[in-house]
DNA sequence: CTGAGCACCTGAGGGC
DNA sequence: TGCCCTCAGGTGCTCA
C-alpha cells in the first residue's frame, strides 16, 4: 500500500499527536514482521518521550528524546493509530505502545511486510540504515538532469529505474504507473534510450502526481488508513492504475498490462512510446 | 549488470 | 456456502 504520499500523510498525522507523549509500556503480540520485533523488548523504550516524526522515502522516523528513534515502514498493508488503551486489540495488531495519557500507539499489519525497529539517529534525525536511499522526489535533488544520468548508467526498463529506491525514493507501483502514463513513456522503455526531454517530463510528472496525492491524503486501494482511520482520496484521481483492459481515457485504445520486476504495469500502447 | 523467479504473509474477489 | 485459484500498494534474495 504505502508509497510516499501515504507515508507523508502518516507522518503529518503522527506529528500532531505524538510529540510530548511518553511511552509507559511496550506490548508485542507477534515475534516478527519483516524483521524480528525482539529487539524492541530490550530497547528500554518505557520512559522515553516522542519529540517529532519525520519521513524519508516510504519510511517514518518517530524520534525519541534520547537520540534514538523508531523506524517505521508500513509494508503493503500496515496501519498505525493512536487510540484509547482500553480499546480491544484488532485482529492483526502486532505492537502496542501504551502512552502516559491513557492512549496507545498501535501498529497493525495483516501481511506482516512492515517493519518497526529502534535505531540511533544522526544529526539529521535519521538512522544510518536509511543512508542507501536516493534523493527525495519532491526536492531539487531529483531533477531531469540527474534522472537522465541515472538512466544512462543503466540498461533496464524505465519503470524499474523509477522504483529503484537508490535512484529516487518513495515511488512505488501506483505512482510510477501513473507518472509514466502522464509523461507518455512506456514502462518498458529502455533507460539508456531515454531522451533529455522524456526524462524531464517523467520527473515533472512524478513530482506533480506525488504532490497531488499528498494533498488528497494518499491513495486507498483497500488497506491504507490514516492515523485517524480515514481513507485517502487519491484513488479517485487514478487515471490508469488497475484499469487494464478498459479504454485509455485519452485515446480509447484498450489499456494493456506488462510484468516488470514482478509487478504488473498498466499502460496505453498508443499514448506511451 | 540484468531480469526472472520466488519468498515473506493474509485477505479479497472471481469462477465453479 | 465453500473450495480453489489469482492477485495485491514492498522489499530483498537467489540464480542464470
Amino acid at each position: 500500500m504505502p508509497e510516499l504520499p501515504e507515508a507523508e500523510t502518516v507522518a503529518r498525522a503522527l506529528n500532531r499527536v505524538l510529540p510530548g507523549r511518553r511511552i509507559v509500556k511496550v506490548t508485542l503480540r507477534t515475534s516478527k514482521l519483516r524483521t524480528s520485533l525482539a529487539p524492541l523488548k530490550t530497547a528500554k523504550l518505557a520512559g522515553r518521550a516522542f519529540t517529532a516524526v519525520y519521513r524519508r522515502g516510504r519510511y517514518n522516523i518517530l524520534a525519541l528524546d534520547d537520540r534514538r528513534g523508531l523506524l517505521l515502514h508500513l509494508g503493503m498493508t500496515g496501519a498505525v493509530s493512536v487510540t484509547p488503551v482500553a480499546e480491544p486489540p484488532r485482529k492483526h495488531e502486532h505492537v502496542v505502545l501504551e502512552l502516559d495519557d491513557g492512549f496507545a500507539f498501535r501498529f497493525e499489519d495483516p501481511r506482516r511486510f512492515g517493519l518497526l525497529e529502534c535505531h540511533p539517529l544522526n544529526e539529521k534525525g535519521l538512522p544510518a540504515v536509511l543512508d542507501f536511499l536516493g534523493p527525495e522526489p519532491l526536492t531539487d535533488d531529483f531533477n531531469g538532469e540527474m534522472f537522465y544520468c541515472a538512466a544512462h548508467h543503466h540498461h533496464i526498463a524505465v519503470k524499474e529505474l523509477l522504483m529503484d529506491n537508490t535512484v529516487v525514493t518513495g515511488v512505488g507501483n501506483i505512482y510510477a504507473t501513473e507518472s509514466l502514463f502522464a509523461a507518455g513513456v512506456r514502462p518498458t522503455h529502455r533507460t539508456d534510450r531515454l531522451s533529455h526531454a522524456a526524462c524531464d517530463r517523467i520527473v515533472a510528472e512524478v513530482k506533480a502526481i506525488l504532490a497531488r496525492a499528498i494533498a488528497a491524503g494518499g491513495t486507498t486501494i483497500s488497506d491504507f488508513r490514516g492515523v485517524d482511520g480515514s481513507e485517502g482520496s487519491f484513488n479517485r484521481e487514478l487515471v490508469i492504475y488497475g484499469k487494464a483492459g478498459t479504454p485509455c481515457p485519452r485515446c480509447g485504445t484498450t489499456l494493456r498490462t506488462v510484468t516488470l520486476g514482478g509487478r504488473s504495469s498498466c499502460y496505453c500502447p498508443k499514448c506511451q512510446r
